[in-house]
DNA sequence: GCGCTGATTATGTATAGACATAGAACGTCC
DNA sequence: GGACGTTCTATGTCTATACATAATCAGCGC
């Protein structure tokens, strides 16, 4: 079983070390939404039989995984696909809904505009695309406290979630669907502040000109682009909070 | 060396597994300081002897710390301490300075006030911290392509800082300084957009109020406060990113 | 039905031994 | 001296085995 070298496993490219080829296999598996978060996980002596290796190895690939925050593992159950995070620990721009619920606050939320098309020079600028699609274009706000809270304009790539166009967005915000349901590996965020423009002001409701802190977030699921969206906050509304720890260092 | 339980380590409180406790012994020693950046970790031969177990069970550890970034290793030559990362790939918010030079841009630099003392109420709110302290007391701005980039408000913990004192800031920026010298272990960010103060106003140049960033970061070593800092950006001049991966899913 | 007990089982941790491999150090030859 | 192989060694990976531990489940007595 020492023999390095090829041996591919499912036809891709062998990575190199076995215990990193598993990994990526399974990585591969969950991160492609083949199995869903709560999924369970072979037993180790199953993956043991599959990819023909001890047990040492695959407990280094599930413990990995597990540390990665990628799979639970819990004594005489077995392992489960994790939930995805709500939020991450590291960059604190959640899910507004949730975000304002936390507060306490009463949320609300509308749907302003609604449009799917193939992705015009514009739209493909703002995933980040060289590529055509097909989009589902959404503009929305948030309401707390009975006070415009953020307006969102948000694009989603329907080629990577053909399924958001059967969601009704005027009860459920993007985000917070999104969030639930589409695994995602990496995200971007841009932050600028500027001075509300026509569009904003107006969901906003904001008489004259005032700073807002404007997010840009795009999303990818394994190098393609996900959904990109802009989040517009009035100044004195939103503050955005970002702590970590290098690494692991926690 | 199978029995569990106690067996304390330089009598600190066990967490439970071996490894986990070489874990938290050679983190501790390195971010305390006491194993500094670039410094040579013991070869795992020799941890072995230290800690009396097996290869396997150090090079757990060694490869846990490697992944977290703490540590780097080189075949055939050895483990050392990672050098502090000058600019997380999690939020890109670094170096004022070497952000600028990046970009290819003249860069300037200017020491506005430096104070030292007591930590008055004000600052001890800043700093997050209820006991007294001496602090340093630094504005400052930066100046790119002629044209003020930012402003910059700073206290430092003199008492976790003692060597800042002796520092001349009108030669380097404290950002840069601190950067460079005083290892970390946590960071927190909080963003809002505002309209410039008459400090911030002056220090920039700005005729009339105008929409700015506004970024305060605090930063902690061993829970802490080592520094705050509130840096405000015009808001034509910049855009703070932040790209990120779910831990480990790289 | 209820609560206790003990068996079962998947994961958690640790071991010793083995071979692979990158790269530094050293020596050799031209 | 500079371009080469060779050797040496610390890390990288893998195995087979062992025992620990937590949680579930079945069986028992009441």
């Amino acid at each position: 079983m020492a023999t390095r070298a090829a041996k591919s496993i499912n036809g891709k490219a062998a990575p190199q070390a076995l215990y990193q080829r598993i990994r990526a296999d399974l990585e591969d598996k969950i991160l492609s939404g083949r199995w869903p978060p709560g999924h369970r996980i072979p037993f180790e002596h199953e993956l043991v039989e599959t990819y023909q290796c001890s047990r040492m190895t695959v407990n280094k690939v599930l413990s990995g995984l597990a540390a990665a925050g990628i799979i639970e593992r819990k004594r005489r159950v077995g392992s489960f696909v994790a939930k995805p995070v709500v939020q991450s620990a590291v960059l604190h721009i959640p899910d507004i809904q949730a975000e304002i619920a936390k507060r306490g606050e009463a949320y609300n939320y509308e749907l302003l505009t609604r449009k799917r098309r193939k992705a015009t020079k514009d739209d493909l600028d703002r995933l980040g695309m060289e590529q055509g699609c097909d989009v589902l274009v959404l503009s929305c706000r948030h309401i707390a406290k009975g006070r415009p809270f953020a307006y969102e304009e948000r694009l989603i790539n329907l080629d990577m979630v053909p399924p958001a166009v059967e969601i009704d967005f005027a009860r459920v915000p993007p985000g917070t669907w999104l969030l639930g349901h589409v695994p995602w590996s990496e995200a971007e965020h841009q932050i600028t502040a500027t001075l509300a423009d026509d569009d904003a002001r107006q969901a906003l409701a904001l008489r004259k000109p005032a700073a807002c802190l404007v997010v840009e977030r795009r999303t990818w699921r394994k190098r393609k682009v996900i959904t990109s969206v802009r989040v517009t906050y009035p100044n004195d509304l939103y503050r955005l909070t970002a702590r970590f720890t290098p690494a692991g260092r926690g």
